[in-house]
RNA sequence: GGGCGCUUAGCUCAGCUGGUUCAGAGCACCUGCCUUACAAGCAGGGGGUCACUGGUUCGAAUCCAGUAGUGCCCA
């Protein structure tokens, strides 16, 4: 068979990623058997395939696959994220682009349009994660405004409402001029600036020529004050008490005030108070019973309630505002300043704080089991240090403004009459139905009735997801709610703890009283090697796609794997990636080597042979241990890096070498199969991580039918391993280096063999591993000694010396002063171990086992002193 | 300003309840090798005062306190 020495990933992945969806592998419906299940976070259908989803779906298609393989009847659910804002933004650039404005159209219209625009690009990320190999149940896919999602947003509101847990108020927000929507306060970002801090005075009314100087970064909203706010501790303004200013430019007379909140130090120790747009304004406001100006238009213009530059863009009025106020005198002095500005992480314009009608959830009582259950660990993260940060946020909830001013996302269930009252309701019948009975009005008609304009924030449906794709909201006893839930892992980013994590785990114990999954598991956030966010602005973020093309998606999984310790940032470099692809040819060069083997049943078994399969059978059920442990506790890198070396180190460095008949020559059967049966199972413990080379080889090795995948086969278990064994063979491993090392010092090839010594009594020494040693290092012959002589270079392994015999090559200067450096290590050692040993206390206090592990270093260091002084004796 | 975390090799990180020759892994680096499975490979090698200071202890990378640096979250 003519196989090739370069893995070529492309036509492989193609064929098997088709062949699993053909063959139905990945769906689940529900059965006798335990279930696994995983909801994906649902990517934003205005986005493409990242990095950090790479990342995220990798973990979780590792996860799922393995589950599979253990049995589990396994779900993963996929689906997309309407995304209110950002989609919405998307939309409207493109109608502009065509020249169409969206003042122009009617909701409904727009709402056309933004569906033609997710049907197109909606798909796009689930395409792209085809490409990984995630190993999803496709037919499940959703959207998160697919009709029985949206049926459960309503009723949740409805249900929250009747509960009394939703009101409508006047709130501070912020503002997002350019979406024309309030965003949460976890959707600002702060960014450091280089500002101006301008000093401003203001007329004390009925003075001739006394003046308060306040300082302020926004000049513009000076239009907008009501007041002028002191520390009643401050000293310097006693005297300012019930005295008015003229507030510059408008000419409003406005009160002092007194007020604990002001800094003293900072400024000038006055502060100017705005209470429609500045959040602590608003609350020093509310407590001393201030007009609030809204000087803002929706669009973050001047309205004309600012009297000035009605119409302008807030920027260019605060050029104007100083302007004037430097033409009237008013201007004290301008300063730099460094101050943080918040920024919209939807539209990167700077947020305007505002006053708006928003509706609002209560959070508290909701937050409380959610809280109790993560700190309890019913519901685990990893890694735990995430606890203490959603302790944080859960003690400090606060009420989450649930409504935005947009259209496209679920339509707020209000329903208002002409008078000004509303009812809530989940259709406009009913709506008129509680008009009838909760205000008697029976003249109402549909057409008089007006539905709240606004839709709901986006994660108030996404936060539904674990349980509304299963319908277990509008039905809560169906039976795939039933099996399926709760889920059990959640993969995501920490950046969305509160946004989404905290916020299922409430939604979980309100709506079915359960906890949405049980382990949350928390990637890092993929940045570049000079640990910088991958962006596009940046432009450091590689192309998923490209990257797959160029490595293979098994590379790709592998690299980006390798780069990343969980709950850490990953500095993700393109040469790990690098590895991964190394590593699938390693594999299949492994494939290939096996492959041509040429089999004769008449071949007798060599010793060697025997004794490396005896090895590698033990090695191979520590190694499944060690990696079940690592799965058990997410370290999913440790894992793999376990079956990396496995495979890389152990059975083609060592094992393989072993067992490698010489050239052209064939191999006897049991070893064939044997290696065949281990190759096999390395490959299954491989699967999830590199689902396609695994596939492709499987297939290869030996005649399958097209129902037998290695997707579905089963994951190899551990069984009983022998430690003495395994250690036997490690000390085997360094005789050979230790060989080698000699070979290569003195310049021997490797195809000429040698003589190796031992220098003790045959009885003394357990050979089983000789067998070994002679065919990985090329030793030709293994002989006792008691002693060694000059033309003899020697090694020790643990306490036992070892010679070859070379003749005249031997430097013996060189031989002598290695000799008397190793003396001198070992002596040092039993120095300090013997100083431990004198110590009184240590033999008083230690552990009995302790004390003993020194007696043994101490025995082991005098033998291995002893034979060092004896050798030196014979080259001397 | 408040809270939480981190600091171990050039880089990224393991190191569980203090005690195996405990100072480790991967990458990077250096040296030698195209040894008929694999140069996308093989065989070797160097490199760390475990941030600092003090304490607890027979014994500290590990526990405690303080200091410095750094990151994140909140205001």
């Amino acid at each position: 068979m003519d196989i090739p020495s370069k893995y070529d990933p492309r036509g492989a992945e193609n064929k098997w990623h088709r062949y699993w969806l053909e063959q139905g592998f990945f769906k689940s419906v529900p059965d006798e058997r335990e279930p696994y299940t995983i909801v994906i976070p649902p990517p934003n259908v205005t986005g493409v395939l990242h990095m950090g989803h790479m990342l995220n779906n990798t973990i979780q298609d590792i996860l799922v696959r393995r589950a599979r393989m253990l049995g589990k009847n396994t779900c993963w659910v996929p689906g997309t994220d309407h995304a209110s804002i950002a989609t919405e933004a998307k939309v409207v650039v493109k109608l502009k682009d065509e020249g169409i404005n969206k003042s122009d159209l009617s909701r409904e219209e727009f709402l056309r349009h933004a569906w033609d625009w997710k049907e197109k690009h909606g798909g796009i990320i689930l395409e792209q994660l085809k490409k990984l190999g995630a190993s999803c149940d496709w037919d499940r896919t959703s959207f998160t405004m697919d009709e029985k999602l949206s049926e459960s947003v309503i009723k949740v509101f409805i249900h929250l409402y009747n509960k009394g847990y939703i009101y409508r108020g006047v709130r501070m927000v912020n503002w997002d001029p350019q979406a024309k929507t309030a965003v949460s306060d976890e959707e600002v970002i702060y960014k450091e600036e280089q500002s101006k801090l301008y000093y401003v005075r203001y007329k004390i009314v009925g003075t001739e020529n006394e003046w308060v100087t306040i300082a302020t970064t926004r000049p513009e909203t000076i239009l907008g004050d009501t007041a002028v706010c002191v520390n009643p501790n401050d000293r310097r303004f006693l005297h300012l008490k019930d005295k008015k200013v003229v507030v510059p430019v408008v000419n409003r007379v406005v009160p002092i005030i007194f007020d604990d909140y002001v800094d003293m130090e900072f400024g000038t120790g006055c502060l100017k108070i705005t209470p429609a747009h500045d959040e602590n304004d608003y609350e020093i406001g509310l407590r001393h019973k201030l007009d609030s100006i809204d000087i803002f238009n929706d669009d973050g213009t001047l309205s004309e309630k600012a009297e000035h530059f009605i119409g302008e863009d807030r920027f260019k009025a605060r050029i104007f505002m100083v302007n004037v106020l430097e033409k009237n005198e008013n201007l004290v002095k301008v300063e730099d300043y460094i101050n943080k500005v918040g920024y919209s992480e939807r539209t990167d314009v700077v947020i305007e704080p505002r006053l708006s009608a928003q509706w609002f959830l209560k959070m508290k009582e909701l937050a409380k089991p959610a809280l109790d259950n993560v700190m309890n660990d019913n519901i685990k993260f990893h890694p735990a240090k995430f606890k203490n940060l959603y302790r944080h946020w859960m003690e400090n909830i606060k009420d989450w403004c649930i409504s935005r001013q947009l259209w496209w996302g679920h339509r707020i269930p209000v329903y208002y009459l002409p008078d000004g009252n509303f009812v809530v309701a989940e259709t406009i019948g009913e709506a008129l139905e509680k008009v009838k009975t909760e205000f008697g009005r029976t003249d109402i008609k549909e057409e008089d009735l007006k539905q709240d304009e606004d839709v709901l924030d986006t994660w108030a449906s996404s936060w539904l997801w674990p349980i509304s794709l299963f319908d277990g909201i509008n039905n809560p006893d169906n039976p795939e709610i039933k099996y399926y839930y709760p889920t059990n892992d959640l993969v995501t980013a920490p950046d969305i703890i509160f946004f989404w994590v905290a916020r299922m785990i409430i939604a979980g114990y309100e709506f079915l009283g359960d906890k949405p999954f049980s382990n949350v598991y928390f990637t890092g956030m993929v940045r570049d090697k000079q640990r910088r966010k991958m962006s596009k602005s940046l432009g450091n973020s590689p192309d998923p796609l490209e990257l797959i093309e160029k490595y293979g998606a098994d590379g790709v999984r592998v690299g980006m794997l390798l780069c990343s310790p969980a709950g850490n940032d990953l500095l993700f470099d393109e040469i790990l990636t690098e590895q991964g692809r190394n590593f699938s040819n390693k594999i299949w060069n492994v494939f290939r080597l096996i492959k041509n083997w040429k089999v004769d049943h008449s071949e007798i078994q060599p010793e060697s042979s025997k004794i490396a399969i005896e090895w590698f059978e033990n090695l191979l059920n520590k190694t499944i241990k060690s990696i079940d442990s690592h799965f058990s506790k997410f370290r999913i890198s440790s894992a793999l890096m376990e079956i990396y070396t496995l495979i890389r180190d152990d059975f083609s460095g060592w094992y393989l070498e072993a067992v490698k008949p010489a050239y052209q020559k064939p191999i006897d059967s049991v070893t064939l199969e044997k290696t065949i049966l281990y190759f096999d199972s390395l490959l299954r413990i491989l699967h999830p991580f590199m689902p396609f080379i695994t596939e492709e080889i499987f297939q290869l090795i030996e005649e399958r039918k097209p129902s037998e995948s290695i997707t579905i086969s089963e994951m190899p278990t551990s069984g009983k391993y022998n430690k003495v064994l395994l250690a036997s063979f490690n000390e085997t491993k360094e005789i050979v280096a230790a060989v080698r090392n000699i070979r290569q010092e003195k310049s021997i090839a490797n195809k000429e063999p040698v003589k190796l010594k031992i220098i003790t009594k045959e009885d003394n020494y357990s050979g089983g591993m000789i067998p070994i040693i002679k065919k990985l290092a090329n030793v030709s012959d293994v002989s006792f000694s008691s002693t060694t002589e000059n033309g003899e270079i020697t090694f020790m392994i643990k306490t036992t010396r070892y010679s070859i015999p070379l003749g005249s090559v031997i430097d013996t200067e060189l031989e002598k002063k290695k000799l008397e450096d190793e003396l001198k290590y070992h002596e040092g050692f039993l120095k300090s171990v013997m100083k431990k040993l004198g110590n009184e206390s240590f033999i008083e206090n230690a552990p009995a086992k302790v004390v003993e592990l020194e007696r043994k270093k101490q025995a082991d260091a005098e033998e291995k002193i002893k034979t060092l002084k004896e050798q030196l004796e014979t080259l001397a």
